[in-house]
DNA sequence: AGTACCATGTAAGCCGTTACATGATTCT
DNA sequence: AGAATCATGTAACGGCTTACATGGTACT
């Protein structure tokens, strides 16, 4: 009951008019953050959208490509989306599992786990600024400037954190809040 | 091939030996902010870990209950994800995706949704701090301090983005960088 | 001619949600 | 006795991933 890739497809569209190339695309690179979705779910989503008049057909390029662009009654269904329709905050994230598994682990073991993290941390943090970087100078950019600054502060928050836990002294790692004796 | 929610009972486990039922109670707590599951999913993984020798059962109380334990190869399992399998790190988080798309909004329901999540994220903060609070006098708590200090840190960037969101001069909603002439 | 990339689709199967279903224990 | 809560399960359905499948266009 969700239905999030609908609005996900519908707010692409409301940026531009793509094709569902080009939005496979788009999901993976500015949307990989938040959500993802394959060429698979994607092209039967927009046959699904173009029936409920969602969106229409503006163009048909070379390849068979077909650019799709959002209806009047799309926009109306994509606002009220996100300004009236409850939020569900449930997340579903691997990595959060992780860090809340990690102290199980023992010393040795917890530290590699936090420097891989720290590691891709690091490299996000590198392209959200380089993203920033190119955004001055961009015409047309991809993200909104705000986005882009708080995962920058995100990603700083977890960075300092997991750089604590590697500098942090050693603590016990197995069943939790036992002793063993 | 995520898999994930094996070893997330795996983990819960792990800390102390449980009922389904407890289970089901514990994602909806220390979990709900990484993963989640319903009962309908945890009765049926705990059979399938069970005849895989992962986990065992240690009790049996009233009311037909089971009291699971991890076992020792289970243990085995669990360090290895955590350590040696790589990380899913692509997320699906509906939050994510609305904080995407708000800017396609008008500045005046642009702003009511900020709001909107402003106050979950005080709410949130609240509940992280009182559970901070509560941990000091515990003998046997929850969830890793240090899980809950990172916690209540993204939280409060997520404020003040949020506020400085509210408060900004008005800027242009509909579709992304076109001036409207 | 061959390779790489653009572009769209379908099918099988797993994962997760909602709903259905049952029974035990405790409290009033 | 009835309601609330504890406790465990199954079934139907939809979403999402992986894999299968096809063809067009550009470049060398």
């Amino acid at each position: 009951m969700t239905m999030s890739l609908r609005h996900a497809v519908l707010g692409l569209l409301a940026r531009r008019p793509s094709t569902g190339y080009e939005l496979t695309r788009t999901f993976d690179r500015s949307l990989r953050s938040s959500w993802h979705a394959r060429h698979s779910q994607i092209y039967p989503e927009l046959a699904k959208l173009e029936a409920a008049d969602l969106v229409e057909v503006v163009g048909r390029g070379a390849r068979r490509s077909k650019t799709y662009d959002i209806t009047e009654a799309g926009r109306a269904e994509l606002r009220r989306w996100l300004v009236e329709a409850e939020p569900d905050r449930s997340q579903r994230s691997e990595s959060g599992l992780r860090l809340f598994l990690t102290p199980l682990l023992e010393t040795a073991e917890r530290r590699a786990t936090y420097e891989r993290d720290l590691a891709h941390v690091e490299a996000e943090l590198a392209a959200l600024e380089a993203l920033r970087a190119g955004m001055q100078s961009a015409t047309e950019p991809e993200v909104f400037a705000p986005q882009v600054e708080l995962g920058i502060r995100v990603n700083n928050v977890l960075r300092s954190w997991l750089h604590e836990q590697v500098e942090a002294p050693a603590a016990s790692g197995g069943r939790h809040g036992r002793t063993e004796t």
